[in-house]
RNA sequence: GGCGCCAUAGCCAAGUGGUAAGGCAGAGGUCUGCAAAACCUCCAUUCCCCAGUUCAAAUCUGGGUGGCGCCUCCA
């Protein structure tokens, strides 16, 4: 358990305030997070909820809690039989396929993986259930092979987005062919058109709608009241109050304690979106930035803050990353040469007052610009603290690395392995070169330098040896 | 129309009553054979504008201006 007992705030969207964050079963955070419906490659809108509410979780375990962390994928939907039919497919080659991609960005961006992805394709009777449920409490009515939430029915209704049922419906429509017996109401289960991926069900053969999968598999795997359920704003409405709706009426409990909402991701000040096509791919990027820079973008805001983004941007958030790598390679080729030695107590306290900065920042609501700056500030004394003329000892550059990648691991940075190692000419090539400086001869040394630089091998002399980095 | 958010340096971005963090870029310096990295110094008398409250406001209140979002699939 965590030494440090100050208590974690969040903002809560529900409530519209900053809450301490208590968990419904002692030291155990369940969380439920929206996950992509899998049609395409992410974008760096999507990229978003992965990485804060990541952060989140590994924040929540950093401070002793356990957590029990659940994300979905979206196996069936329209998009994925739109895609299909494009692809001269089935859906399930669809949904497959961008799983897998997904997997691969989500990995890239250093996301840990969940305690569960289940699929809503894995999770019909649960679904079932629910809307028979619903039905029998008359929440829900069956109209041609559909199934329709009443949403009158449900007091509590725009709870969540803070709106009126009356003021929701002003933008409702009904639309041609729609069963429904008022505007609001939201589809449970629709009725398989011709063609069309099929589960059999006591209304026909049909399947899901998008709301009640979060809904089933939230209780499933999480219980009927879970303490966090995140996602991006954009699914305040209509889906989470929809998910509140059908758990509430099913259950009869509260479905959420806390919700947490990331804000956008925007192009020109625009809303990045697959809908308005200003989008970048995650794959994209990374194919010419790495991942890394991009989850540097997701730490360098708050994560309710817009975000607007640019390539200038993300080559700030990669020389930014440069900073804390440099600082952390230098700190590890320090080991190989430092006396020992232990730090002093001022050292250790110093150390501690930034752990103590750090989790202050992280309890405000993951304040992560905030903690950021604290990593920063932990580099620029580490840096100093290491220059030759201060003759660092081991157990000092061992506690600074420790605490640089403790901080630094819990939002999920540094996580790149930079490779260390070189082949036999390019380090007979550093060993000539020593040889000409040694013999002043600085022409060759130069020469050799430059090489190497084409080679995209970084050298820097320092009065422990040469150090060599490649270049990204 | 309803509801909500935002406005801090060239760029990014913290800070919600006590006198402007941090990063990127830039300038000068130290170190270096020269570099690189690092370190030091400089870089917002001021936080969109106007009024008000207060001993004290970037922070609170009112009014503007500008931008965005949700109300429809979207993280």
């Amino acid at each position: 358990m965590s030494p440090y007992a100050t208590p974690i705030t969040l903002y809560n969207t529900l409530t519209m305030k900053k809450e301490p964050f208590e968990t419904l079963e002692k030291d155990h955070a369940r969380v439920y997070v929206c996950g992509p419906t899998v049609y395409n490659y992410i974008h760096i809108g999507n990229a978003r909820p992965l990485c804060v509410f990541d952060i989140m979780r590994r924040y929540f375990e950093y401070r002793g809690l356990r957590v029990t962390f659940v994300q979905n994928y979206t196996d069936i939907d329209d998009k994925i039989i739109r895609r299909a039919g494009e692809e001269g497919t089935d859906y399930k080659t669809v949904s497959e396929k961008y799983i897998e991609e997904f997997r691969t960005d989500a990995k890239g961006l250093g996301v840990l993986e969940a305690t569960m992805h289940p699929r809503a394709t894995e999770n019909i009777d649960e679904i079932q259930s629910i809307i028979v449920t619903l039905i029998e409490k008359g929440f829900a009515y069956a109209a041609g092979g559909d199934v329709y939430f009443r949403t009158r029915e449900f007091g509590g209704y725009g709870k969540l987005s803070h709106q009126p049922l009356d003021d929701l419906q002003s933008g409702a429509r009904i639309e041609v062919g729609d069963l429904k017996d008022d505007p609001m109401d939201f589809a449970l289960w629709k009725a398989a058109k011709e063609g069309e991926p099929s589960w059999s069900s006591p209304w026909g053969e049909g399947r899901p709608g998008w709301h009640i999968e979060c809904s089933a598999m939230a209780r499933r795997y999480l219980g009927e009241t879970i303490d966090i359920h995140c996602g991006g704003q954009d699914l305040i409405f209509p889906h989470h109050e929809n998910e509140i709706a059908q758990s509430e009426c099913c259950n009869g409990v509260p479905f959420a304690n806390y919700w947490l909402h990331n804000g956008y991701i925007n192009v020109d000040n625009k809303k990045m979106s697959k809908s308005l096509g200003n989008f970048f791919t995650v794959r994209d990027v990374a194919a010419q930035y790495g991942y890394e820079p991009i989850r540097y973008l997701m730490v360098s805001s708050h994560y309710r803050s817009p975000i607007n983004y640019s390539v200038d941007i993300i080559e700030q958030c990669k020389a930014a990353l440069d900073r804390l790598y440099t600082c952390r390679d230098n700190l590890k080729f320090l080991l190989n040469s430092v006396p020992a030695g232990g730090c002093t107590a001022d050292q250790a306290q110093s150390f501690e007052d930034t752990r103590k900065r750090f989790i202050a920042a992280m309890d405000d609501d993951l304040n992560t610009a905030d903690a950021l700056s604290v990593l920063f500030d932990l580099v620029r004394e580490l840096n100093t603290a290491t220059a030759p003329h201060n003759a660092p000892i081991r157990g000092y550059v061992e506690g600074g690395l420790a605490l640089l990648n403790e901080l630094a691991g819990v939002l999920g940075l540094l996580y790149v392995r930079r490779e260390q190692n070189i082949d036999q000419e390019i380090e007979d090539l550093i060993a000539q070169r020593a040889q000409a400086r040694a013999d002043k001869n600085w022409a060759r040394a130069d020469e050799i330098r430059d090489e190497l630089g084409a080679r995209r091998i970084v050298l820097e002399d320092t009065p422990q040896g040469v150090k060599w980095r490649r270049e990204d």
